[in-house]
DNA sequence: CTGTTAGCGCCTTCAC
DNA sequence: GTGAAGGCGCTAACAG
C-alpha cells in the first residue's frame, strides 16, 4: 500500500560520498517522482503525465503538481526516463578531440542547429580518442550514448564504415571512402584542386606541399589533388617538395624548415591545413622570407585564425558540416527518409593576402 | 524459468523508428546483459560481475563471458548502470554557451584534466543558456546530469549561490560574490588593476573604458578596478569615457565609435574583454587612428586571437580554471576534503604591441 | 480523468 | 563461484 523509502534526505550536499558507514540504509538521493507524487497527493503516473505535458490531466491537478515540482526543485532523471521511453530530446555528439579548431567549428555548427531544433546537446569525449582510435571504440561511444540517453548521435571523423545502433547515427567528415550510413562529406579533392590551380594561375611552378595525418582520408585526398593537378599541367612531381606532416603547427614548422632550406626552394607552399600554414608563416619569418613577396602560401580549412593571418585558404565550411549533419540526424529521428544519404558540403577558395603572382 | 524477450533484433539500423505498426511486440533494441548471459550460458549476475571486475568469478567463466561481450559488441547501458550504482566514471560540464572563446578555453582545460584522471567527459548545453539563464535552470542541468549519469559536475559562470545535488558540484568563475560551494574564481580586480596601472605607467591619463555584460560579476569588478585606480591616482572619473558594452565585438565597435568621436578622445582604451578590444581595433582603423601610435589598447582574457592581434591583455588563465576545477571535483568525488574551497587563479598582464608610452 | 501494474537494463543482496 | 529475486526512477498500457 504505502511506499516505503529507505533513503535519507540530503540537500545542498557538496562534499563527497559518505557511504561506508550507513551504506545500506542511508544513502543520498535526490527528489524523485515518488516524492512529488506523495507531496501532491497523486499517483506517480499522474506526475509523469504532467511532466510530459499529456493533455488528459485536469487543469487543477496539473497546476498543483507543477507547483510541487517547482517547490521541490524536482527534475526527472535522464537515466530513468530514457530507460523507459526512447525519446529523450537530446542528441549526442561524439568528438575525437575537443581541443582542436576543426572540432570546435563542428561543435559550433551543431550547436546552431540544436538551438533551432530545440534539442539538447550532449557532447561526449574521452579527451584523446585520436590517440587510440579504432572502430570498436567508436562503436562503444555510439552505443553508450544511443542505447541510453540520446535520440541519435553525430560522430565526427569516424573510421568505421557503419555502426550498429538502435538510434540513427550520422557521420561528419567520415574517415573512409564510402561510408555505409548517412554522412556529411567534404569535397577535399575539389578544394585542394582549387588551391593548386590558384597557385598555378599565379605562375607558380615549384610548389611545396605539407601533408596531414596519414591516418586521415582527407590528408590523402589533398595530396592526391596536389599530384594530379601538377601531372595534368605537365609539371613533374618532385618528392623533395612533398613533406609529411600531421596537421599540427609544430610538425609543419619542421617541414617548412626543410622546404625553405632546399637548394632550389619552392616559390609557393600548399599546406594541407591552416594550422600547418601557420607553421610555415612562423618559419618563413625566421628565414627572412616575406609572404607573399617571396613565398605564396595556401592553407586549408579556413579556421577563424586564418582571417587574422590574412591567409589564403580553402573554406571547408566546417561549421556548416556540423549544422547539416544535425539536420540530417533530426530527420532520421523523426523517421523521415533522407533525400541525400551522403551530403556534400562544397569548399570555397578564399583568396587573401598570402598569395600573389610570382 | 526461461526469460522471454519480446523484441526483435536489429543491426546496423540507420533509419528512424519504425514503431507504429508493431509497436508493442517488435521494438528495436540493442544487445543487453541478458543476451550476453544467454550466449555465455551464465546468469546475468555473473555477467555483471565480469563487467565490474569483481574477483569472485572463476578465470574460466571470466574469459568466456569477456569473449562473448566482445563478439556481441556489447556495452552496458549508461542509463541503466547509473541508475543502480552511483559510479559512472564520467564527469559533467554544464556550459552556458559552447560558441564562445571563453567557454572553449574552459573546455580545453577540463579536457586536459580528464585525460590525466582517465575520466570521461559529458558536456551539456542547450545552446543558448545565457539567453534565459536562471538559478532554477542551472539547478535543472545539474540535477539532470548528477542525478543520473555523472559522478559530479562542473558548472561555468553560474548565477546560483549553491546547488542541491547528490554528487559534488564545482563552479568555475561563478557569477556571484560569495559562492557557497567549491569554486574556481578569477582575480578580476587584480587583473583590471594591473591593466590600468600599466596604462598609467605609460603616461596615459585619458583612458576610455568599454564595459561587459551587466549581468556578469566579472564585468562589475573590472569596472570597479577602472574607477578605483583612477581615483587613487587623482584622475577624475569621467562618465563620457565609460561605455557599457556586453563583451561582444559588435557592441564594442559602437562604443569605440563613440569614444573616438569625442571632442577630446582618450589616448588609451581599456576594453573589458578581448572580443571588445577586437572591436576597438576595427573601428580605430576606419578612423585612421593607429594602434599603438595614436591609441593604446588593453584587453582582458587573453583568448588565442589576442596573440595574433599582438594585443596587450590580461591573461586570465581560463584554461587553468577548467583544469583546476576538474581536479577539485575529482577530489570531491573521491570523498576527499578540499584544502581550498575557493581556489583563486591569478591573472597576468601580457604586454604586447597595442600599448606604448604616450 | 486518475490509479494500478508491469517492466526498461542493470547491480546488489542473499541463498545455495 | 554462481543464480534468483528485488528494486533504482520512470513511462505506458490497462482498468476503473
Amino acid at each position: 500500500m504505502c511506499i516505503i523509502r529507505y533513503y535519507g534526505n540530503v540537500t545542498g550536499n557538496i562534499a563527497g560520498n559518505n557511504t561506508g558507514i550507513y551504506q545500506m540504509a542511508i544513502r543520498k538521493r535526490s527528489v524523485t517522482i515518488i516524492d512529488v507524487a506523495e507531496a501532491a497527493g497523486v499517483s506517480v503516473s499522474t506526475v509523469s503525465r504532467v511532466l510530459n505535458n499529456k493533455d488528459d490531466v485536469s487543469v487543477e491537478t496539473f497546476q498543483r503538481v507543477s507547483q510541487v515540482i517547482d517547490e521541490l526543485g524536482y527534475s526527472s532523471s535522464l537515466a530513468a526516463r530514457s530507460m523507459r521511453s526512447r525519446k529523450t530530446n537530446v542528441i549526442g555528439l561524439v568528438m575525437p578531440d575537443v581541443d582542436d579548431p576543426f572540432s570546435v567549428e563542428v561543435i559550433r555548427g551543431v550547436n546552431r542547429a540544436i538551438v533551432e531544433l530545440k534539442y539538447d546537446l550532449l557532447i561526449y569525449t574521452n579527451g584523446d580518442i585520436p590517440k587510440n582510435i579504432s572502430a570498436s571504440r567508436e562503436q562503444h561511444y555510439v552505443t553508450l550514448l544511443n542505447s541510453s540517453i540520446t535520440d541519435g548521435v553525430i560522430i565526427v571523423t569516424p573510421v568505421s564504415r557503419r555502426f550498429t545502433s538502435v538510434s540513427p547515427v550520422v557521420s561528419v567528415d567520415p574517415n573512409i571512402d564510402n561510408p555505409k550510413g548517412p554522412a556529411v562529406i567534404a569535397t577535399n579533392l575539389k578544394g585542394a584542386t582549387d588551391a593548386m590551380e590558384h597557385l598555378l594561375a599565379l605562375g607558380h611552378k615549384r610548389i611545396g606541399y605539407i601533408g596531414g595525418r596519414t591516418d586521415l582520408l582527407s590528408a590523402h585526398l589533398r595530396l592526391d589533388a596536389y599530384k594530379r593537378v601538377l601531372d595534368q599541367t605537365g609539371i613533374p612531381v618532385e618528392q623533395e617538395l612533398i613533406m609529411s606532416g600531421d596537421f599540427k603547427t609544430e610538425t609543419a614548422m619542421k617541414c617548412a624548415y626543410q622546404l625553405l632550406s632546399l637548394d632550389d626552394p619552392p616559390t609557393a607552399i600548399f599546406a594541407s591545413n591552416d594550422q600547418s600554414a601557420i607553421g610555415v608563416i612562423a618559419v618563413a619569418e625566421t628565414f627572412g622570407i616575406r609572404i607573399p613577396e617571396d613565398l605564396s602560401l595556401v592553407g586549408f580549412d579556413n579556421i577563424p585564425e586564418a582571417a587574422y593571418l590574412d591567409l589564403t585558404t580553402i573554406d571547408q565550411n566546417i561549421n556548416e558540416m556540423g549544422y547539416v549533419g544535425t539536420k540530417m540526424l533530426f530527420n532520421l529521428i523523426q523517421g523521415k527518409t533522407l533525400d541525400q544519404v551522403l551530403q556534400k558540403i562544397e569548399t570555397n577558395l578564399i583568396i587573401r593576402g598570402t598569395t600573389r603572382p610570382i
